[in-house]
DNA sequence: CGGATTTGACCAGCGC
DNA sequence: GCGCTGGTCAAATCCG
């Protein structure tokens, strides 16, 4: 596998509905939108790729970006681009997953992508990479097939819900995360996530998230539901999204669609009225209430009794590149418990395979 | 009894 | 330097 070293900007949140990209796999069955906008900024050129994948997808993408010539502009401008490009190369690894094809078209895509990351100087030292996901759900664990282990708990500013710290429970593993509840909405559920786990998702899952969060009345009772159903139910689901897509047909309205959703510096997946909040959205000092959703399928009707929305975001303030080989492994078939790990692997690294 | 959770203390970074 | 804040540690406690 070829790292893509794309950078992903400052203030660079990403929103994906529901959780796993394997249910959003599922979901996929009319089609995409992905575009980028500039905020205000007056189109004096324009870079756009149409691009058709197998006809059996019967899918169209097309990427548009806006550029004007003020220099002040010049920042802002290259975080939209490198942002554009790291939020298609996510899509575009959906797609591939589902279609397990790697056309020729799709590729070619994909590397110029890549190609105007790297031109707009897109290197960068980070830190340990990081994904927050923000979820709509009636309890606070999210089960990500991960084995936590709480060690903290710390009321934070601006927020009188507690934040709760978990370690990976792996040996040898560093990845860690915290859950919090949204301040503004009580029903929202704020995980961040630390690292990228250097072991595979455990065979089978013990409570030890259960009750993590004593503070939530009845909390174990409904995680063990939500477990049940994401060990049980879902890997058959996810096997059988993954390699028979029903992908309709993208189309890219641009940033007419965004200017729509009211966001100055989005871009969006764009799904039929089905598809429940599904958005990518950059740069700006954006809450979590200020992206634009997307609507997305809805599926997992177990999960969905507990968790309605799902959003990705990679924090503010964290440049990320992680270009380390040894960590760059799909695991788009351990479902749902790898989608932390996809998520990282492909928005940071890109989708080549 | 072993592992997980709780919770107050401690530490480091940052802004003033 | 000091205070604030977020993050972590570790002893005590809980629980299966």
């Amino acid at each position: 596998m070829k790292s893509s070293n794309i950078l992903l900007g400052e203030n660079f949140e990403a929103r994906v509905s529901d959780f796993g990209m394997a249910r959003l796999v599922n979901a996929l069955d009319t089609h995409l939108t992905v575009s980028t906008l500039a905020d205000a900024v007056d189109g004096s050129s324009t870079f756009s790729n149409e691009w058709e994948d197998d006809k059996a997808t019967n899918g169209s993408v097309s990427l548009a970006y806006d550029v004007e010539g003020d220099e002040s502009e010049s920042t802002r401008r290259y975080f939209i681009l490198v942002i554009a490009a790291a939020a298609v190369s996510f899509f575009f690894f959906c797609v591939k997953r589902i279609i397990g094809s790697h056309s020729k078209s799709t590729n070619d895509f994909l590397r110029k992508l890549e190609s105007y990351a790297e031109m707009s100087g897109a290197t960068r030292a980070i830190r340990e990479p990081r994904v927050v996901v923000q979820t709509t759900s009636e309890v606070d664990i999210l089960d990500d097939g991960y084995r936590w282990r709480k060690y903290g708990q710390k009321v934070v500013k601006g927020n009188p819900n507690p934040r709760s710290y978990y370690n990976c429970t792996k040996a040898g593993c560093t990845v860690r995360k915290h859950m919090e509840r949204a301040s503004h909405d009580l029903k929202s559920v704020i995980t961040t996530y630390e690292g990228k786990h250097n072991h595979d998702v455990p065979a089978a899952r013990s409570s030890s998230h259960v009750n993590a969060n004593a503070s939530n009345a009845g909390q174990g009772q409904a995680s063990g539901l939500l477990q049940n159903h994401v060990h049980r139910n879902e890997p058959s689901q996810i096997h059988n999204g993954i390699g028979r897509p029903s992908f309709g047909s993208f189309n890219l309205p641009g940033r007419q669609q965004l200017a729509d959703l009211g966001h100055p510096h989005g871009f969006s997946f764009g799904m039929d009225q089905h598809l429940s909040n599904l958005a990518m959205s950059g740069l700006g000092s954006s809450s979590q209430g200020k992206f634009p959703v997307m609507p997305m399928n809805r599926f997992m009707a177990q999960q969905q009794r507990t968790t309605n929305e799902m959003v990705f975001m990679l924090p503010k303030g964290e440049p990320n590149v992680d270009a380390n080989p040894e960590r760059s492994g799909v695991n788009m078939h351990n479902g749902s418990s790898s989608m932390y790990q996809d998520i990282m692997n492909h928005m940071l690294l890109g989708p080549h395979m």
